[in-house]
DNA sequence: ACAATGCAAGAGCAATGCTCTCGTTTGTTG
DNA sequence: CAACAAACGAGAGCATTGCTCTTGCATTGT
């Protein structure tokens, strides 16, 4: 955060939070394909145009929230890592990540849609973007392989017969965890695959009862994830 | 399908599968929320009102190109598997459909964002789009359930330690099963329980190639995802 | 042959994203 | 302190959208 030093600098720094606010307020309300920038204009009291000095454009504005939404659900997730006492307890430590991540998500559903539903036609989300969304899967991470550096395992899932050696393929989701942290996985690729389908499965079960494609299939959905990531963790090798 | 009786109902037929074409050949141009009903009139030569007597709103054209989308999906997926010599060859059958599911998503990013990413707000999915649906899992539990029926299964994935006995959790998939198919899978709630978590990988997988989630992780998209089905097939004890 | 119906066209409404041009306010520099 | 440049808010305007309504014309079943 910079500091204001003049006074324009810092009229410019509170409107463009409060044009955030009212654009996630909106976003609440409706969805982001009908995120409307005059709506948004409206609200802080402005004159459309206005609001074009602050940001070029209604995907400038769109990137903002979910750049905004990645932190809120990554803080949430790290914040529910962190309350559990027992650092030692990771599948404690990975259900309440799992399940923060969840209470977040029903939470904030159109912030959900915004970052893990379909992108926007012809938006290209910008490099500033990536760092936020990592944090909830880094933290995934650094709870297995810390379980497993500490030895607090069980015997996770074992390639099935026919599998490859799933090296190159996940190759760089480990040159990335190696180069954003100080996490030592070398010769955990079978470990790195199981978690990456995971993440999938997490989000994937997310979106679908979020969008409505569990419907008819699942009732309790808070249980239905929790017995979900339970197995995931299961086949994590998460004692 | 009904026969066109009179040369009018021909007439609207005909019409009627025109709009539907530029509507999908629009949608694979542009994307779902960019669907401008205005533009398919332009392409089919008639003007914006007239396609109103044929759809009642847009709404009820992106409708029918949903159901249109999932049967494809479905179709290719049912063809993949049938396709498949040895019908004793479960795992064979359930890597052709996972494959065939993977390459119509991949050759139609748009259809597919269309019915598995983000709902377009206030829209609710009638029930006409359903069925149509249910195609994909209703194949892949098809496959499942009968290997095991026929005996040709290994282990499958034991629930793990604190896990709870997922029937109620499943209780309604397996009604569903129960009402709209003559398969039998009573007495196999943990199956079940983890048919509907692989279905949430598949798609989750599917949803964060294409939506760019995997960018910086995963390379080779192809292989990672047929990894990821043959851990998913070994977790459901198909040998 | 005729009345009823189906249909396409056009005008029109409210709303959108975005651009451009105005004065006005603010900050910096000579 | 004065002058200039940059930032700013307001308003008008453009092209576009989904949708409604009315008006005629063509097709249909009797």
């Amino acid at each position: 955060m910079t500091v204001a030093r003049t006074a324009r600098d810092r009229a410019r720094q509170e409107i463009t939070a409060e044009i955030l606010a009212a654009g996630r307020a909106q976003l609440h309300r409706t969805g982001p394909s009908e995120l409307s920038l005059r709506a948004v204009a409206r609200d802080v009291g402005m004159v459309s145009s206005a609001v074009y000095r602050y940001f070029a454009s209604r995907d400038e504005l769109l990137t903002a929230l979910i750049i905004a939404a990645y932190d809120e659900l990554g803080a949430a997730a790290e914040a529910a890592d962190e309350a559990v006492e027992d650092r030692t307890d990771h599948l404690a430590r990975w259900q309440a990540t799992c399940r923060a991540t969840r209470e977040w998500s029903v939470a904030h559903p159109h912030d959900y849609a915004l970052i893990y539903g379909s992108p926007v036609p012809g938006y290209a989300a910008p490099q500033d973007t990536v760092m936020p969304a990592t944090r909830v899967i880094v933290r995934l991470v650094e709870i297995i392989v810390g379980a497993h550096a500490s030895g607090h395992t069980s015997g996770a899932a074992a390639p099935p017969a026919g599998a490859v050696d799933p090296s190159p393929v996940v190759a760089d989701a480990m040159a990335f965890i190696a180069e954003h942290s100080d996490i030592s996985l070398e010769a955990l690729p079978e470990l790195v695959m199981r978690t990456l389908m995971a993440w999938s499965t997490i989000f994937g079960t997310l979106s679908f009862e979020l969008f409505g494609h569990l419907k008819g299939s699942v009732s309790d959905y808070e249980s239905y994830f929790e017995q979900t990531t339970l197995r995931l963790a299961g086949d994590l090798g998460l004692a």
